[in-house]
RNA sequence: GUGAGUGUAGCUCAGUCGGCAGAGCACCAGGUUGUGGCCCUGGGGGUCGUGGGUUCAAGUCCCAUCACUCACCCCA
Protein backbone atom coordinates (compact mmCIF):
# COMPACT_ATOMS: atom_id res chain seq x y z
CA UNK A 1 0.00 0.00 0.00
CA UNK A 2 0.91 3.57 -0.82
CA UNK A 3 2.37 5.95 1.96
CA UNK A 4 0.37 8.81 3.25
CA UNK A 5 2.03 11.79 3.70
CA UNK A 6 1.76 14.01 6.41
CA UNK A 7 0.19 17.67 5.80
CA UNK A 8 2.77 20.38 4.75
CA UNK A 9 4.04 22.66 7.81
CA UNK A 10 2.15 19.81 10.20
CA UNK A 11 4.74 17.89 12.16
CA UNK A 12 5.13 14.82 14.35
CA UNK A 13 7.24 15.43 18.03
CA UNK A 14 9.54 12.77 18.66
CA UNK A 15 11.42 12.67 21.54
CA UNK A 16 13.58 14.25 22.19
CA UNK A 17 12.26 17.24 20.83
CA UNK A 18 8.52 15.97 22.54
CA UNK A 19 10.83 16.43 25.87
CA UNK A 20 11.70 20.18 25.13
CA UNK A 21 7.73 20.85 24.46
CA UNK A 22 6.89 18.94 28.56
CA UNK A 23 9.54 21.46 29.92
CA UNK A 24 8.28 24.92 28.37
CA UNK A 25 4.77 23.61 29.10
CA UNK A 26 5.99 22.34 32.54
CA UNK A 27 7.96 26.00 33.37
CA UNK A 28 4.16 27.67 31.92
CA UNK A 29 2.70 26.50 34.53
CA UNK A 30 5.25 26.65 37.42
CA UNK A 31 6.00 30.55 36.24
CA UNK A 32 2.16 31.96 35.39
CA UNK A 33 0.48 30.38 38.65
CA UNK A 34 2.71 31.97 41.07
CA UNK A 35 1.70 34.85 38.96
CA UNK A 36 -2.26 34.08 39.44
CA UNK A 37 -2.70 33.32 36.22
CA UNK A 38 -5.18 30.28 35.75
CA UNK A 39 -5.29 27.83 32.97
CA UNK A 40 -7.62 28.58 29.86
CA UNK A 41 -8.23 26.10 27.53
CA UNK A 42 -10.58 27.39 24.26
CA UNK A 43 -11.83 26.07 21.14
CA UNK A 44 -9.24 25.20 18.52
CA UNK A 45 -12.52 26.12 16.13
CA UNK A 46 -14.77 29.81 16.10
CA UNK A 47 -16.36 31.31 14.09
CA UNK A 48 -14.26 33.25 11.20
CA UNK A 49 -15.82 36.17 11.99
CA UNK A 50 -14.61 36.04 15.86
CA UNK A 51 -10.85 36.49 13.64
CA UNK A 52 -12.02 38.73 11.48
CA UNK A 53 -13.38 41.31 13.69
CA UNK A 54 -10.73 41.19 16.23
CA UNK A 55 -7.24 40.99 13.94
CA UNK A 56 -8.73 43.09 11.51
CA UNK A 57 -9.80 42.45 7.75
CA UNK A 58 -6.89 44.76 6.65
CA UNK A 59 -4.29 42.05 8.46
CA UNK A 60 -2.26 39.55 5.94
CA UNK A 61 -3.60 36.60 8.73
CA UNK A 62 -7.22 37.50 7.89
CA UNK A 63 -6.76 38.02 4.24
CA UNK A 64 -4.23 35.21 3.19
CA UNK A 65 -3.24 32.83 6.12
CA UNK A 66 -6.08 31.36 7.94
CA UNK A 67 -7.80 28.00 7.63
CA UNK A 68 -11.14 28.66 6.68
CA UNK A 69 -13.70 26.69 5.71
CA UNK A 70 -17.72 26.15 5.48
CA UNK A 71 -19.21 23.38 7.97
CA UNK A 72 -22.18 20.98 7.25
CA UNK A 73 -24.35 23.20 7.50
CA UNK A 74 -22.22 25.88 5.81
CA UNK A 75 -21.14 28.50 8.37
CA UNK A 76 -17.78 29.90 7.95
CA UNK A 77 -15.40 28.29 10.88
CA UNK A 78 -11.56 29.13 11.13
CA UNK A 79 -9.00 27.11 12.97
CA UNK A 80 -7.67 29.57 15.52
CA UNK A 81 -4.21 31.69 14.20
CA UNK A 82 -3.62 33.20 17.52
CA UNK A 83 -5.40 33.02 21.19
CA UNK A 84 -6.35 36.23 22.01
CA UNK A 85 -9.68 36.66 20.12
CA UNK A 86 -10.44 33.22 21.62
CA UNK A 87 -9.53 33.81 24.99
CA UNK A 88 -11.87 37.32 24.94
CA UNK A 89 -14.62 35.65 23.27
CA UNK A 90 -14.62 33.06 26.18
CA UNK A 91 -14.46 35.77 28.72
CA UNK A 92 -16.95 37.68 27.61
CA UNK A 93 -19.60 34.36 27.56
CA UNK A 94 -17.99 34.07 31.43
CA UNK A 95 -19.65 35.66 34.36
CA UNK A 96 -16.26 36.85 34.98
CA UNK A 97 -16.98 39.63 32.06
CA UNK A 98 -19.47 40.94 33.92
CA UNK A 99 -18.47 40.05 38.38
CA UNK A 100 -15.66 43.07 38.01
CA UNK A 101 -12.34 42.87 39.15
CA UNK A 102 -9.34 41.57 37.20
CA UNK A 103 -9.19 38.25 35.20
CA UNK A 104 -5.92 36.60 34.65
CA UNK A 105 -5.52 33.93 31.92
CA UNK A 106 -2.42 31.84 30.20
CA UNK A 107 -3.38 29.16 27.23
CA UNK A 108 -1.09 26.48 25.88
CA UNK A 109 -2.01 24.80 22.73
CA UNK A 110 -1.76 25.07 18.63
CA UNK A 111 -2.21 27.85 16.32
CA UNK A 112 -2.97 27.59 12.78
CA UNK A 113 -1.58 29.73 9.82
CA UNK A 114 -1.68 28.94 6.15
CA UNK A 115 2.00 30.07 5.08
CA UNK A 116 4.80 28.84 3.24
CA UNK A 117 7.06 26.54 6.38
CA UNK A 118 10.58 27.73 7.11
CA UNK A 119 12.51 27.68 10.09
CA UNK A 120 10.91 28.55 12.93
CA UNK A 121 7.51 29.03 11.09
CA UNK A 122 4.64 25.68 10.45
CA UNK A 123 1.42 25.80 9.81
CA UNK A 124 0.46 23.93 12.81
CA UNK A 125 2.90 25.60 15.54
CA UNK A 126 2.32 25.78 19.26
CA UNK A 127 1.87 28.60 21.85
CA UNK A 128 1.92 30.31 25.35
CA UNK A 129 -0.19 32.80 25.85
CA UNK A 130 -1.03 34.88 28.72
CA UNK A 131 -3.74 37.53 28.94
CA UNK A 132 -4.96 39.78 31.91
CA UNK A 133 -8.61 42.07 31.85
CA UNK A 134 -9.95 44.58 33.63
CA UNK A 135 -6.98 46.67 34.22
CA UNK A 136 -6.02 49.72 32.62
CA UNK A 137 -2.86 50.39 34.98
CA UNK A 138 1.13 50.76 33.87
CA UNK A 139 1.61 48.55 36.91
CA UNK A 140 -0.35 45.59 34.61
CA UNK A 141 1.94 45.87 31.56
CA UNK A 142 4.83 45.66 33.76
CA UNK A 143 3.60 43.04 35.56
CA UNK A 144 2.93 40.83 32.66
CA UNK A 145 6.09 41.56 30.85
CA UNK A 146 8.28 40.80 33.62
CA UNK A 147 6.33 37.26 33.80
CA UNK A 148 7.00 36.72 30.07
CA UNK A 149 10.78 37.54 31.24
CA UNK A 150 10.69 35.42 33.98
CA UNK A 151 9.51 32.27 32.06
CA UNK A 152 12.66 32.84 30.01
CA UNK A 153 14.43 33.23 32.40
CA UNK A 154 13.35 29.81 33.80
CA UNK A 155 13.69 28.28 30.70
CA UNK A 156 17.50 29.16 30.92
CA UNK A 157 17.69 31.31 27.75
CA UNK A 158 20.13 33.80 27.18
CA UNK A 159 20.85 36.47 24.32
CA UNK A 160 17.38 37.97 24.09
CA UNK A 161 16.61 41.30 23.78
CA UNK A 162 13.27 42.88 24.91
CA UNK A 163 11.90 45.61 22.51
CA UNK A 164 9.25 47.94 23.57
CA UNK A 165 6.86 50.92 22.26
CA UNK A 166 3.66 52.53 22.26
CA UNK A 167 1.05 52.95 19.63
CA UNK A 168 -1.13 55.68 21.16
CA UNK A 169 -4.77 55.15 21.79
CA UNK A 170 -7.86 56.37 19.94
CA UNK A 171 -7.17 59.86 20.91
CA UNK A 172 -3.93 60.44 19.69
CA UNK A 173 -2.98 57.91 17.15
CA UNK A 174 -5.65 59.62 14.61
CA UNK A 175 -3.35 62.56 15.12
CA UNK A 176 -0.24 60.76 14.14
CA UNK A 177 -1.46 58.83 10.78
CA UNK A 178 -2.49 62.01 9.23
CA UNK A 179 0.82 63.51 10.48
CA UNK A 180 2.55 60.35 9.11
CA UNK A 181 0.87 60.30 5.89
CA UNK A 182 1.76 63.29 5.33
CA UNK A 183 5.07 62.79 5.60
CA UNK A 184 5.36 59.98 3.75
CA UNK A 185 3.40 61.71 0.88
CA UNK A 186 6.26 64.16 0.75
CA UNK A 187 8.78 61.39 -0.09
CA UNK A 188 9.22 60.66 -3.50
CA UNK A 189 6.61 56.99 -4.36
CA UNK A 190 9.80 55.38 -6.37
CA UNK A 191 11.79 55.01 -2.94
CA UNK A 192 8.73 52.79 -1.40
CA UNK A 193 8.28 49.26 -2.16
CA UNK A 194 5.15 47.83 -3.45
CA UNK A 195 3.41 46.78 -0.47
CA UNK A 196 4.04 50.40 0.78
CA UNK A 197 3.12 52.60 -1.87
CA UNK A 198 -0.81 51.02 -1.06
CA UNK A 199 0.21 50.99 2.67
CA UNK A 200 1.07 54.53 2.96
CA UNK A 201 -2.55 55.41 2.76
CA UNK A 202 -4.52 52.81 4.09
CA UNK A 203 -2.49 51.35 7.46
CA UNK A 204 0.96 54.12 7.10
CA UNK A 205 2.00 52.59 10.80
CA UNK A 206 2.82 49.66 8.89
CA UNK A 207 5.41 51.45 6.51
CA UNK A 208 7.53 52.08 10.12
CA UNK A 209 7.89 48.80 10.02
CA UNK A 210 8.88 47.50 6.56
CA UNK A 211 12.14 45.62 5.80
CA UNK A 212 12.54 47.05 2.52
CA UNK A 213 15.84 49.00 2.06
CA UNK A 214 14.53 51.88 0.58
CA UNK A 215 11.68 52.10 3.01
CA UNK A 216 14.12 51.73 6.14
CA UNK A 217 15.92 54.78 4.87
CA UNK A 218 13.08 56.91 4.21
CA UNK A 219 11.48 55.98 7.37
CA UNK A 220 14.99 56.89 9.43
CA UNK A 221 13.51 60.22 9.19
CA UNK A 222 9.84 59.35 9.64
CA UNK A 223 7.98 61.00 12.74
CA UNK A 224 7.41 58.79 15.76
CA UNK A 225 4.64 57.71 18.17
CA UNK A 226 6.44 58.41 20.96
CA UNK A 227 6.97 62.16 20.30
CA UNK A 228 3.21 62.50 19.39
CA UNK A 229 1.51 60.22 22.66
CA UNK A 230 -1.14 62.03 24.05
CA UNK A 231 -0.70 62.91 27.78
CA UNK A 232 -2.45 59.74 28.91
CA UNK A 233 -0.48 57.62 26.54
CA UNK A 234 2.76 59.46 27.21
CA UNK A 235 2.53 58.75 31.02
CA UNK A 236 0.96 55.49 30.94
CA UNK A 237 4.40 54.42 28.26
CA UNK A 238 6.44 56.49 31.13
CA UNK A 239 5.65 54.65 33.99
CA UNK A 240 5.90 51.37 32.30
CA UNK A 241 9.51 52.06 31.57
CA UNK A 242 9.97 53.19 34.80
CA UNK A 243 8.54 50.18 36.59
CA UNK A 244 10.73 47.69 34.04
CA UNK A 245 14.14 49.72 35.19
CA UNK A 246 13.30 49.40 38.43
CA UNK A 247 13.24 45.01 38.14
CA UNK A 248 16.25 45.39 35.83
CA UNK A 249 14.50 43.98 32.48
CA UNK A 250 16.69 45.09 30.07
CA UNK A 251 14.81 46.75 26.83
CA UNK A 252 15.27 48.53 23.96
CA UNK A 253 13.10 51.27 23.11
CA UNK A 254 11.69 50.72 18.65
CA UNK A 255 9.96 53.30 18.05
CA UNK A 256 9.16 51.18 14.67
CA UNK A 257 7.94 48.25 16.30
CA UNK A 258 4.30 47.76 15.37
CA UNK A 259 2.29 44.76 15.66
CA UNK A 260 0.64 43.09 12.71
CA UNK A 261 -2.56 42.31 14.58
CA UNK A 262 -4.64 45.39 14.61
CA UNK A 263 -6.12 45.36 17.93
CA UNK A 264 -3.08 46.70 19.51
CA UNK A 265 -2.38 50.14 21.30
CA UNK A 266 -0.84 51.72 23.89
CA UNK A 267 2.14 49.47 24.99
CA UNK A 268 3.38 46.27 22.58
CA UNK A 269 6.63 44.52 23.12
CA UNK A 270 8.71 41.89 21.40
CA UNK A 271 11.24 39.58 22.63
CA UNK A 272 13.70 38.95 19.56
CA UNK A 273 16.58 36.51 19.26
CA UNK A 274 19.02 36.63 16.57
CA UNK A 275 19.94 32.78 16.98
CA UNK A 276 16.70 31.08 15.25
CA UNK A 277 16.90 31.99 11.76
CA UNK A 278 14.97 34.72 10.09
CA UNK A 279 12.09 34.79 11.92
CA UNK A 280 13.30 36.52 15.13
CA UNK A 281 10.45 36.96 17.02
CA UNK A 282 10.41 34.69 20.17
CA UNK A 283 7.44 36.42 21.86
CA UNK A 284 5.40 39.51 21.04
CA UNK A 285 3.08 40.99 22.86
CA UNK A 286 0.53 44.34 23.93
CA UNK A 287 -2.41 46.23 25.06
CA UNK A 288 -5.64 45.73 23.31
CA UNK A 289 -8.27 48.19 25.57
CA UNK A 290 -11.14 48.39 22.99
CA UNK A 291 -10.40 44.18 22.11
CA UNK A 292 -13.61 43.06 24.57
CA UNK A 293 -16.04 45.96 23.50
CA UNK A 294 -15.57 45.54 19.73
CA UNK A 295 -16.44 41.52 20.46
CA UNK A 296 -19.77 42.36 21.77
CA UNK A 297 -18.70 42.75 25.57
CA UNK A 298 -18.19 45.39 28.10
CA UNK A 299 -15.53 47.88 28.39
CA UNK A 300 -13.20 46.08 29.65
CA UNK A 301 -8.98 46.85 28.92
CA UNK A 302 -6.85 44.19 28.32
CA UNK A 303 -2.88 43.32 27.48
CA UNK A 304 -1.29 40.15 27.03
CA UNK A 305 1.15 37.91 24.97
CA UNK A 306 2.02 34.99 22.64
CA UNK A 307 5.06 33.44 22.68
CA UNK A 308 6.11 30.87 20.13
CA UNK A 309 6.86 27.29 21.50
CA UNK A 310 8.72 25.93 18.18
CA UNK A 311 11.61 29.31 18.60
CA UNK A 312 11.80 28.81 21.94
CA UNK A 313 12.63 25.13 21.00
CA UNK A 314 15.17 26.25 18.79
CA UNK A 315 16.85 27.78 21.60
CA UNK A 316 16.71 24.70 24.13
CA UNK A 317 19.88 23.12 24.92
CA UNK A 318 20.74 20.25 26.74
CA UNK A 319 17.02 19.07 27.43
CA UNK A 320 17.16 15.47 27.81
CA UNK A 321 14.73 12.89 29.78
CA UNK A 322 15.99 11.17 32.62
CA UNK A 323 17.33 8.29 32.24
CA UNK A 324 15.44 5.18 33.06
CA UNK A 325 16.17 3.86 37.16
CA UNK A 326 16.04 0.64 35.92
CA UNK A 327 15.61 -2.33 33.15
CA UNK A 328 14.24 -5.82 34.19
CA UNK A 329 16.20 -8.44 31.89
CA UNK A 330 14.18 -11.72 31.65
CA UNK A 331 16.29 -14.76 31.53
CA UNK A 332 13.77 -17.63 31.37
CA UNK A 333 9.86 -17.76 30.33
CA UNK A 334 8.80 -19.29 33.65
CA UNK A 335 9.93 -15.98 35.14
CA UNK A 336 7.90 -13.87 33.21
CA UNK A 337 4.86 -13.72 35.65
CA UNK A 338 7.19 -12.67 38.55
CA UNK A 339 9.27 -10.18 36.75
CA UNK A 340 5.99 -8.36 35.38
CA UNK A 341 4.63 -8.59 39.10
CA UNK A 342 8.35 -7.05 40.34
CA UNK A 343 8.16 -4.11 37.72
CA UNK A 344 4.54 -3.19 38.28
CA UNK A 345 5.64 -3.42 42.49
CA UNK A 346 8.57 -1.00 41.40
CA UNK A 347 6.28 1.74 39.47
CA UNK A 348 4.12 1.71 42.44
CA UNK A 349 7.26 2.63 44.58
CA UNK A 350 8.26 5.85 42.25
CA UNK A 351 10.80 4.02 40.13
CA UNK A 352 10.54 4.67 36.54
CA UNK A 353 11.30 1.58 34.50
CA UNK A 354 10.59 -1.05 31.87
CA UNK A 355 11.04 -5.07 31.14
CA UNK A 356 12.04 -6.69 28.16
CA UNK A 357 9.29 -8.85 27.03
CA UNK A 358 11.25 -11.47 24.92
CA UNK A 359 13.76 -14.18 25.96
CA UNK A 360 17.34 -13.55 25.12
CA UNK A 361 21.07 -14.03 26.48
CA UNK A 362 22.58 -11.72 29.02
CA UNK A 363 24.61 -10.36 26.70
CA UNK A 364 21.82 -8.88 24.67
CA UNK A 365 19.99 -8.12 27.48
CA UNK A 366 22.73 -5.96 29.15
CA UNK A 367 23.54 -4.39 25.27
CA UNK A 368 19.99 -3.33 25.65
CA UNK A 369 19.89 -2.32 28.99
CA UNK A 370 23.22 -0.18 28.43
CA UNK A 371 22.00 1.15 24.93
CA UNK A 372 18.70 2.84 27.00
CA UNK A 373 20.93 4.39 29.45
CA UNK A 374 18.92 2.91 32.51
CA UNK A 375 20.59 3.08 35.61
CA UNK A 376 20.49 -0.67 36.88
CA UNK A 377 19.42 -3.73 35.46
CA UNK A 378 17.77 -6.28 37.09
CA UNK A 379 18.24 -10.04 36.29
CA UNK A 380 15.59 -13.00 37.05
CA UNK A 381 16.45 -16.25 35.13
CA UNK A 382 16.06 -19.89 36.79
CA UNK A 383 18.41 -19.50 39.02
CA UNK A 384 16.92 -16.47 41.17
CA UNK A 385 13.46 -18.43 40.38
CA UNK A 386 14.69 -20.88 42.77
CA UNK A 387 16.38 -18.61 45.60
CA UNK A 388 13.37 -15.96 45.16
CA UNK A 389 16.11 -13.46 44.19
CA UNK A 390 16.69 -10.91 41.59
CA UNK A 391 20.23 -9.89 41.00
CA UNK A 392 20.82 -5.97 40.45
CA UNK A 393 23.21 -4.77 38.85
CA UNK A 394 24.26 -1.13 38.68
CA UNK A 395 24.79 -0.20 35.11
CA UNK A 396 27.72 3.01 36.02
CA UNK A 397 29.71 0.89 38.21
CA UNK A 398 29.40 -2.37 37.25
CA UNK A 399 28.48 -3.87 40.53
CA UNK A 400 26.11 -6.75 40.49
CA UNK A 401 24.84 -8.63 43.43
CA UNK A 402 21.77 -10.70 44.51
CA UNK A 403 18.66 -9.74 46.63
CA UNK A 404 16.11 -11.01 47.71
CA UNK A 405 12.97 -10.53 45.68
CA UNK A 406 11.26 -9.20 48.71
CA UNK A 407 13.89 -6.20 48.91
CA UNK A 408 13.96 -5.01 45.32
CA UNK A 409 12.79 -1.81 46.52
CA UNK A 410 15.39 -0.91 48.83
CA UNK A 411 18.27 -2.58 46.34
CA UNK A 412 17.31 -0.13 44.27
CA UNK A 413 17.00 2.32 47.01
CA UNK A 414 20.65 2.61 48.12
CA UNK A 415 21.47 3.12 44.58
CA UNK A 416 19.78 6.09 44.13
CA UNK A 417 16.25 7.98 44.90
CA UNK A 418 13.30 7.56 42.77
CA UNK A 419 12.80 10.63 40.65
CA UNK A 420 10.21 13.35 40.63
CA UNK A 421 10.37 14.66 37.27
CA UNK A 422 10.82 14.16 33.74
CA UNK A 423 14.08 16.13 32.90
C1' G B 1 1.75 34.11 -3.36
C1' U B 2 7.40 34.72 -5.17
C1' G B 3 12.56 32.86 -5.52
C1' A B 4 16.69 29.43 -4.74
C1' G B 5 18.50 24.68 -3.29
C1' U B 6 18.19 19.37 -2.11
C1' G B 7 16.08 14.16 -2.89
C1' U B 8 21.10 7.43 -3.04
C1' A B 9 20.65 2.05 3.26
C1' G B 10 17.23 3.51 9.61
C1' C B 11 20.66 8.38 10.01
C1' U B 12 24.71 11.60 7.78
C1' C B 13 26.50 11.52 3.12
C1' A B 14 30.23 9.88 -1.21
C1' G B 15 29.44 8.15 -6.10
C1' U B 16 34.84 11.08 -11.22
C1' C B 17 34.06 11.28 -18.26
C1' G B 18 27.28 7.70 -18.60
C1' G B 19 30.04 1.45 -17.58
C1' C B 20 28.84 -4.28 -11.45
C1' A B 21 25.19 0.27 -5.59
C1' G B 22 29.32 2.51 -1.68
C1' A B 23 31.37 4.48 3.30
C1' G B 24 30.77 6.00 8.38
C1' C B 25 27.32 5.65 12.18
C1' A B 26 23.10 2.77 13.82
C1' C B 27 20.94 -2.30 14.00
C1' C B 28 21.50 -7.94 14.68
C1' A B 29 24.71 -12.14 15.78
C1' G B 30 29.36 -14.23 17.30
C1' G B 31 34.23 -13.55 19.83
C1' U B 32 32.31 -16.13 27.24
C1' U B 33 27.97 -22.62 29.68
C1' G B 34 24.27 -16.38 32.42
C1' U B 35 27.05 -10.37 32.02
C1' G B 36 26.84 -4.10 28.91
C1' G B 37 30.18 -0.03 27.40
C1' C B 38 36.03 -0.44 24.32
C1' C B 39 37.92 -3.68 20.58
C1' C B 40 37.68 -7.66 16.64
C1' U B 41 34.85 -10.79 13.04
C1' G B 42 30.52 -11.61 10.40
C1' G B 43 25.42 -10.42 8.88
C1' G B 44 20.79 -8.11 7.42
C1' G B 45 19.27 -4.23 4.96
C1' G B 46 18.32 -0.08 -1.68
C1' U B 47 11.57 1.32 -6.10
C1' C B 48 19.07 5.78 -6.27
C1' G B 49 11.66 10.42 -4.63
C1' U B 50 8.09 9.23 -8.93
C1' G B 51 6.93 9.07 -14.29
C1' G B 52 8.71 9.57 -19.07
C1' G B 53 12.80 10.56 -22.73
C1' U B 54 18.02 10.10 -24.96
C1' U B 55 21.57 5.87 -25.17
C1' C B 56 24.29 -0.54 -26.50
C1' A B 57 24.22 1.15 -21.33
C1' A B 58 21.34 6.32 -16.76
C1' G B 59 22.16 7.24 -9.54
C1' U B 60 24.83 10.26 -13.37
C1' C B 61 22.24 13.65 -19.29
C1' C B 62 17.08 15.91 -20.75
C1' C B 63 11.70 16.88 -19.63
C1' A B 64 7.73 16.58 -16.29
C1' U B 65 5.99 15.76 -11.47
C1' C B 66 5.96 15.11 -6.14
C1' A B 67 8.28 15.89 -1.49
C1' C B 68 11.49 18.47 1.67
C1' U B 69 14.68 22.72 3.08
C1' C B 70 15.98 27.77 3.18
C1' A B 71 14.82 32.75 1.95
C1' C B 72 11.16 36.81 0.51
C1' C B 73 6.51 38.22 2.60
C1' C B 74 4.21 37.93 7.34
C1' C B 75 4.58 36.58 12.24
C1' A B 76 5.10 33.54 17.35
Amino acid sequence: MSRINKIKGFFDLFPPESTSYMFMEDKAREIFLKYSYQELRTPILEQTELFARSIGQETDVVQKEMYTFPDRKGRSLTMRPEATAGVIRAFIDSPASSSGGVSRFFTLGPMFRYERPQKGRARQFHQVNAEMLGEDSPYADAEIISMLWAYLQALGLQEMTLEINSLGCPLCRPGFDTELKHFLAGNDPEVFCEDCRRRSDSNPLRVLDCKASGCRDMVAGAPRIVDNLCQGCKEHFDKVLEILNSFNIPFKLNPFLVRGLDYYQRTTFEVISDDIGSQSAVAGGGRYDGLVKDLGGPEIPGIGFACGMERLALLLRGIREKPLDFYLAVLHQDAMHKAMQLVQRLRGKGYHGEMGFKIRSVKSHLRQANKKKVKTCLLLGLDEMQKNQVQVKDMSTGVQRAVSQDDVEQALGLVFQPRNNNF
